[in-house]
RNA sequence: GAAGGUGUAGCUCAGUCGGUAGAGCAACGGACUUUUAAUCCGUAGGUCCUGGGUUCGAGCCCCAGCACCUUCACCA
């Protein structure tokens, strides 16, 4: 038993959390709800901030004038000399008013000074002073107010001005104890580091870590920004099953699951893809889905086994159309979270102005490689420099493998990689004068690949061919050869010519809001479960 | 799955050559009615991730395990 310290009570005053809970039983005690209740007529701090033009000085003889812009507010005005300027002018003392408001949050920061407090209350939209005095607020009042410990959740009604400093205040007329955080505040100024209490305590990384809300509250504008860009041509929001009988779509292990029910094993989507053509032959010309795709792999800075995506089809357009598309979604949604076309990621650069560059696949190995792509013989001999497996692979396979080894990561971008070989896309239709190479873009920024767009197949028999056609070099497990007898017959009733796209969302925003991890822009990234004692 | 890194007070982090466990913030007590990460005085707080081993002696060295991070692998 180690020793104890006591404060007067006898309570042990070195675990933090005893010393909130013994304050959570001081303020029952005072019959106040310590859990708090509804709270009607709230500003929030955004819009008190808007209430500034209504503090006036008013002077002597009555007349009200503006305050100035003051030091702590971005402007260059004392206010200490500048009240005395006005009551020398004036002979007089004056005085200053501010409307009445009442604010909620949580207590940030708090600074007691004896027989006064300034607290930093924070709600989602900002951050304000308090001010508590003790001849303002009360004896009783002042009493609540020392039970009050970081991250606890007040509200105050009071007067709105500014200290002697020029911070803008509320001046606490009265407070109400709204709730009590029992655990022990985060470093005032650190706030979280470890990576993995941020992300399985995202609660707390929110609500103590400077930028991160505003990271997620721009994730949430990008998502909306994307559905108005479609909505506002035409397109048609719905929502696939996420339960599969076959999993489709794309190359991906998937989670595997059951039906009790039915005894039936089911898959988790890995893709949009198949339900929203079939959508297409009945006749939603213009359809997208904004959801979650699980596929079974690895984490990394880049991937998360669940993750959001968009895919969009347009009939009677192509993977031109879809670029078209791509840059206005994404250029709209830079507009939707402000901060300009130009943007930083790591020590890299991106200009996002549309149009973004169209490079071929093929020009593009040759640029970076230095040797023909079409020249089979010499691709093996490079395949096999630079290490790579080349027994028994398909040509295609393994110059696809030189471009992600070779090219890949030096693609800043924004650029569309197009015209992809044929045999790699199974659901993309071919050029109709060179059928080896398959109508398809993927766009890549930052050596991430972003968006990937074909021109869709539409042609019912030359689907089932491929998908019967095992890929050499493939395992059944890699290639996307699950036949899907209910698809094909869908094109049998006449898929229009379409484009399609698929963009990564997570990665999207990563982009846009410069978050190196996939893990800071996924509120509840997958980890390992934590062992509590119990 | 592989390699490397990290794991020390509630939080953020130091910890020298293997020799009694440290700071700031938070907590507790005190002073302070215009502070800005308030300041000042004082007090308390440790399963050094877990389990073994080496050693007279381990936070530090060795082995195994766990979690996270990074890189790689997997990944249309």
């Amino acid at each position: 038993m180690s020793k104890e310290a006591a404060d007067a009570t006898g309570v042990d005053t070195t675990d933090p959390r005893v010393a909130r809970r013994e304050k959570l039983r001081r303020i029952g005690e005072t019959g106040i709800d310590p859990w708090g209740s509804r709270f009607d007529e709230r500003s929030m701090v955004e819009d008190v901030r808007r209430l500034i033009p209504q503090i006036k000085y008013r002077l002597p003889d009555g007349t009200e004038i503006d305050t100035p812009n003051m030091v702590n507010s971005g402007g260059s005005v004392d206010y200490r000399t500048w009240k005395s300027e006005q009551n020398a002018a004036a002979g007089g003392n004056g005085e200053e008013i501010g409307p009445q408001v009442r604010v909620a949050g949580r207590i940030m920061l708090m600074r007691p000074t004896g027989k006064l407090i300034f607290l930093n209350l924070r709600d989602w939209t900002g951050e304000i002073q308090i001010f508590i005095g003790k001849n303002q607020v009360g004896e009783e009042a002042f009493e609540l107010a020392k039970l009050f410990d970081l991250g606890d959740l007040i509200g105050v009604d009071g007067r709105l001005g500014w200290t002697n400093t020029g911070e803008l205040t509320v001046f606490a007329e009265q407070l109400h104890f709204h709730t009590k955080m029992l655990e022990p505040a985060p470093d005032k100024h650190a706030g979280l580091h470890d990576p993995d209490l941020r992300q399985r305590m995202r609660y707390a990384d929110l609500a103590f870590n400077d930028g991160v809300r505003e990271v997620f509250l721009d994730r949430t504008r990008i998502v909306k920004s994307i559905r108005q860009t479609l909505d506002s041509q035409r397109f048609v929001e719905v929502e696939g099953p996420t339960l599969h009988a076959i999993a489709g779509g794309a190359a991906a292990r998937p989670f595997k699951t059951h039906h009790n029910a039915l005894d039936m094993p089911l898959f988790m989507r890995i893709a949009l893809e198949l339900h929203l053509k079939r959508l297409m032959v009945g006749g939603i010309e213009r359809v997208y889905e904004l959801g979650r795709v699980f596929r079974n792999e690895g984490v990394s800075p880049r991937h998360n086994p669940e993750f959001t995506m968009l895919e969009a089809y347009q009939a009677y357009g192509d993977y031109g159309t879809m670029m078209e598309l791509t840059e206005q979604i994404i250029s709209n949604a830079i507009e939707a979270i402000g901060g300009g076309m130009v943007r930083k990621f790591g020590d890299q650069e991106v200009d996002f102005t549309p149009p973004f560059a169209r490079r071929s696949y093929d020009d593009l190995i040759l640029e970076h490689t230095g040797v023909d792509p079409a020249d089979e013989g010499a691709m093996r001999a490079l395949a096999k420099q630079l290490g790579l497996e080349t027994a028994n692979r398909h040509a295609d396979v393994i110059k696809n493998e030189i471009f992600e080894e070779k090219v890949e990561d030096l693609l800043v971008g924004p650029v569309f990689v197009i015209d992809y070989p044929a045999s790699m896309c199974p659901l993309t239709k071919r050029k109709v004068d060179q059928p080896e190479v398959a109508e398809r873009f993927e766009l890549f920024i930052c050596g991430m690949e972003l968006a990937n767009a074909y021109t869709e197949l539409n042609d019912p028999d030359l689907q089932e061919q491929l998908f019967r056609t095992q890929l050499q070099g493939l395992s059944e497990e890699d290639s996307m050869a699950h036949m899907d007898h209910d698809f094909v017959r869908a094109l049998r009733y006449a898929m229009p010519p379409a484009g399609g796209l698929g963009i990564g969302i997570d990665r999207l925003v990563m982009l846009l809001t410069g978050q190196r991890s996939i893990r800071d822009v996924i509120l509840f990234p997958l980890l390992r479960p934590e062992t509590f004692e119990s």
